[in-house]
Parts: C-alpha cells; sequence; structure tokens
RNA sequence: CGGGGCGUAGCUCAGCUUGGCUAGAGCGCGUGGUUUGGGACCACGAGGUCGCAGGUUCAAAUCCUGUCGCCCCGACCA
C-alpha cells in the first residue's frame, strides 16, 4: 500500500506493539470504547452486532439440547454468597456492594442518605449460582422435576484492577446456563455436552480452534468439583480462555438445600452444572483473525458479509452504476447473504475500502463504469487480500463460494498458526526460554500433578497450565520442573 | 493498594520553565463548489467556564495549596 496521504488514524503494526494494535482495531473498527465509568465499555452498534449474532447462534443451540432461558436478579443478598465457602472465597474480593437505597442532597451534593442503610447489603452478581440455587431449591421437589436445564444472558459485574476492552471489563455480558441433575454422571454428561457446544460454535463460526481439557484445582472455579474450559491461541501466542462448563457436584444443592424425592421417596441432592461464554469472544475473534489493517470477520458471524461499493467518475455513470449496486445487494439478500451497498458520494472510493477494510467485512464488490460495460465485476477478499473478476451472471455462486472458502481460510490459518507455535519441551530450560521476556507458546510438557510446583511455574515464568487435555496419552517421564515421576503433559501458556 | 504519568475544542496535542494583547495547531464536524478504480482539494464557518476549589498578583492555562478524575507498570481475574 502506498503511503497514507490522508490524515486518518493509523492502526499499530502488531509487531510494534501488539496490544496498542488490539486497542486500535477494536475502537477504529468501531467495536467498542472506554466509558467515563472506571473499567466499563461502551458496546458500539457493529460490536453489538457481532455479539447479537453470537448470541442468535449459541441460543438456538443450546435450545437444541433442551435448554430454557429465565431471568434471574442483578442483585444477590450477601448472605447467599457466603453459603458455599469456596465460591464466597473465590469472589468475595471483587464484588461491587449495594448498601443504600436513597440518594440525599447535603450541601447541595449528593450522598447515599444515612437512614436507607440496607438491613442486608446487597451484592451485584459476579455470576448467579447462589441466587440460581435458592430459586431451584423451591423449584426441584420431585425426580420428576429433573433435569432443569436453564440459561439466562445478561451482564455481571467483577470489579477487577486492570481493565481491557472485551478482554476483562468491570461489566461484561455473557450467558450462564444452570443445570440440576438427578446422578452425578448425568452432571458430568450434561457439562461435557455444553463443552462441546462451545468448541462447535467457536471452531465453526469463530474459524478459532480450541484445545480443550481439565483446569487444574488451583483454576478450578470456585465451588465446583472440575472445571473444563476451551483454550485458544492469539496471534502473540497467548492463550485465551474461550468459555468454561463446570461441573459442580451437590456443593451449592448442599448449602441451598436443593434436594429431589427419588422414585423411591429418598431425598437426595441434586448434581449441578453450571457454564458461560462472555462478550471476551468478542475480543478472542478480534485477535485471532485481525491484522495491521484491522478487523479480519469470519463470514459466519460478520454482520455484513459483502460490502457492494458503485464507483464512478461522473454524476452521469452514477445512476447506472448505483442501479447495478442495488440489483447486486438484492440477489445477494435472495441468498441469505449479508449484502450491503456503500455509495456514499462524500468519501473518495479509497476511503471506503479503507473504512470496510479496517471492519473486517468479508468480501468487497466493486462494480464500476468499466465492469458495467464488460458485464463483470471485481471481488476483493478480506482475509487474503486476493482481487478478482468474474461474470456478474455468476454473482451470488461466486459470492457463496468465495464466503465459504474464507471461513474454510481462516479456520485453517489459525489452527496452523497454533500448530506451528505448539511444542513438546522436556528440560527446564527449554521450558524458560520458550517463555522468556516477551515469548509466549503453547507448551505441552510433564507436570508432577504438585499445585506447589505449579505455582512456582507461574511465579518464575508466568506461564500457567491451561488445561489438561482430553484424550492425553500417557507419556511417562520426569516432571519439567520438579523431576519427579509424571505420567502425561498439561498444555502451559501464558494466558489473558 | 504500591510505583510512574497526565488533565487545554469531539480526538491527538502545543502553549506553562521565564505570568501579560482576542488561548492555538492538526484531524474531525457544518455549508458551498470541484472530486471519487486504494485514505481528495479549495473557500468559508461552528466549536473552549484551560478537570474542580481556594490562594498569590494590577494580571493566572502558566506560580502555590488542596481536591477529583483518568492512563500506564505490578499483585487478582471470564
Amino acid at each position: 500500500m502506498a503511503a497514507n496521504k490522508g490524515s486518518e488514524q493509523q492502526i499499530t503494526p502488531r509487531a510494534v506493539d501488539y496490544a496498542r494494535w488490539y486497542q486500535d482495531v477494536v475502537s477504529q473498527a468501531g467495536l467498542a470504547e472506554t466509558s467515563d465509568v472506571r473499567g466499563c465499555m461502551v458496546i458500539r452498534p457493529y460490536g453489538f452486532a457481532l455479539w447479537e449474532n453470537i448470541q442468535r447462534v449459541m441460543d438456538g443451540m443450546f435450545k437444541e439440547t433442551g435448554v430454557e432461558n429465565a431471568y434471574f436478579p442483578l442483585f444477590i443478598p450477601m448472605s447467599y454468597l457466603s453459603r458455599e465457602a469456596e465460591h464466597v472465597e473465590g469472589f468475595a474480593k471483587e464484588c461491587a456492594v449495594v448498601t443504600h437505597h436513597r440518594l440525599k442532597a447535603v450541601d447541595g451534593k449528593l450522598a447515599p442518605d444515612p437512614e436507607s442503610l440496607l438491613e442486608e447489603p446487597l451484592v451485584v452478581r459476579p455470576t448467579s449460582e447462589t441466587i440460581i440455587n435458592a430459586t431451584f431449591a423451591k423449584w426441584v421437589q420431585s425426580h420428576r422435576d429433573l433435569p432443569l436445564l436453564i440459561n439466562q444472558w445478561c451482564n455481571v459485574v467483577r470489579w477487577e484492577m486492570r481493565t481491557r476492552l472485551f478482554l476483562r471489563t468491570t461489566e461484561f455480558l455473557w450467558q450462564e446456563g444452570h443445570t440440576a441433575h438427578a446422578t452425578p454422571d448425568e452432571a458430568q454428561e450434561r457439562a461435557l455436552l455444553m463443552l462441546r457446544v462451545y468448541r462447535r460454535f467457536v471452531e465453526e463460526w469463530m474459524a478459532i480452534p480450541v484445545i480443550t481439557g481439565v483446569k487444574t484445582a488451583s483454576e478450578r472455579f470456585a465451588g465446583a468439583v472440575n472445571t473444563y474450559t476451551m483454550e485458544a491461541m492469539m496471534q502473540d501466542k497467548r492463550a485465551l480462555q474461550a468459555g468454561t462448563s463446570h461441573n459442580l457436584g451437590d456443593n451449592f444443592a448442599r448449602a441451598f438445600g436443593t434436594q429431589y424425592q427419588s422414585e423411591g421417596g429418598k431425598l437426595t441432592y441434586v448434581h449441578q452444572t453450571s457454564w458461560g461464554v462472555s462478550t471476551r469472544l468478542i475480543g478472542a475473534l478480534v485477535m485471532a483473525h485481525g491484522d495491521d489493517r484491522g478487523l479480519v470477520l469470519p463470514p459466519n458471524l460478520a454482520p455484513v458479509q459483502a460490502v457492494i461499493l458503485p464507483l464512478f467518475r461522473k454524476e452521469q455513470e452514477a445512476a447506472a452504476v448505483r442501479e447495478k449496486a442495488q440489483e447486486f445487494r438484492q440477489r445477494l439478500a435472495a441468498r441469505g447473504t449479508a449484502a450491503k451497498v456503500d455509495d456514499r458520494d462524500t468519501l473518495s472510493a479509497g476511503a471506503r475500502f479503507f473504512w470496510w477494510e479496517k471492519r473486517g467485512v468479508p468480501l468487497r464488490i466493486e462494480i464500476g463504469p468499466r465492469d458495467l460495460k464488460e458485464n463483470q465485476f471485481v471481488l476483493v477478499r478480506r482475509d487474503t487480500g486476493e482481487k478478482s473478476f468474474h461474470p456478474q451472471a455468476a454473482l451470488e455462486e461466486t459470492v457463496a463460494r468465495a464466503l465459504e472458502e474464507m471461513q474454510r481460510g481462516l479456520f485453517d490459518r489459525a489452527r496452523a498458526f497454533r500448530d506451528a507455535n505448539t511444542v513438546r519441551v522436556e528440560t527446564w530450560s527449554d521450558f524458560a526460554d520458550a517463555f522468556r521476556d516477551e515469548n509466549s507458546a503453547f507448551v505441552m510438557a510433564r507436570w508432577c500433578g504438585d499445585p506447589m510446583v505449579e505455582a512456582q511455574i507461574k511465579e518464575e515464568t508466568k506461564a500457567t497450565i491451561r488445561c489438561v487435555p482430553f484424550d492425553n496419552p500417557r507419556d511417562d517421564g520426569p516432571c519439567v520442573k520438579s523431576g519427579r515421576p509424571a505420567s502425561e503433559r498439561v498444555l502451559f501458556s501464558k494466558a489473558y
């Protein structure tokens, strides 16, 4: 590309400063911006359109497995949170607490009215296990009430120290699924089923390959028996936890008295799961596929899959070109392709190219006087930059094929990148090298299973065990850190 | 909560050291015109309680005190 003549804002190249690049893309693609509220973001229409697509597709997938949507309160009585010991310990440090219900002007300044102090403070939900269990305890009486399969789309608040748009904000949007089952096996099955649903969504719709597995005790959800996770590699070779699914056992059921009467009449605690993905997925999308020109969106999730740009020199040429562009849009819409015509004459053609490019629109269709004459159109792919000419009669098939190829191409490229940056390591010095300075990678190394050793590794390298992958082959040998006997390799990486 | 930095137009910033005319630039924005196959140009124009509150002074964006907010680096996290 020629030097930028205009004075448009630039996107910092990834190689210069990856974190800056991320911020630039999020901002210039119009996904989100920081707000006046500390740690909280404004999700802009284009970013929210992405979230809506994620919601729509996932919601359908959940419902196929029998899940129903419901809604539970934003506020949780403080005492609820403390009923499950590990849970409260996990979340106590990051809770926003509501203590008053009224404001009062004192010396012209608003302040909470001391007389409106709540008897019991309310916690703004960091997650809803407790309030949902308090409800489940009422809903579940008999084995006939099970399984109970509930999901809610909502916001949650976790008072984080450092925030980054989408990746970690004080308030974020997510879905949290909560299920109750008669047996431990059913709960275990459901936890794994939902992780498979997540995996299918992230791989097939977001074109991001993930490694699934189980978390170690130290990375486990507070109050869970087991936490399952999917981990994706970003372009700086760090891991991003893209979704988790928890087998909660009967921990919450015991805390809240959620029992059912079995066929034999015996009172039994239910076994439960919870599972969630958040707006963080949008951050994953940016970091998995974006390039130095901006966002690159997988066709299956793109709010606009193809942008049609009429090009013309003189006003006399404009009418015919514009008309053709509209015809294209209608033809594509009839095939279910989200196409949009951008015929703004306030921006030059080049400016419009950049506009859609940084927003990651998969395909650009150019139609100008020359093309009208030749009965052709120009197609440019966002991921490869490849430019090609096609007969107008073949518009629908050409676009459909290009979208499919790009969807597959993004996934293949991301997987090749991950595989190329996944290494098996035997010695501590090789391990430390892999994470030296700003380096990261997916490192498969043996671990003896001792949490102290895990903590020591994190201390020295900043790398953590992302998961013990499923279907992990037995591989006896010495632990990479302690030298003690280990029987399998686990996935280490620096993480977001 | 520890360490560093910054608050001046919608955005990025200059001006402050050494107080002094009507507070500036670029981008963006509005109007009109010429433009449009890779970030167009010309002309005119709108836009500011210089974060806030005190103080010093004939005079404060500039000096002093206090205060609030934000950003960056660390410990915690989807």
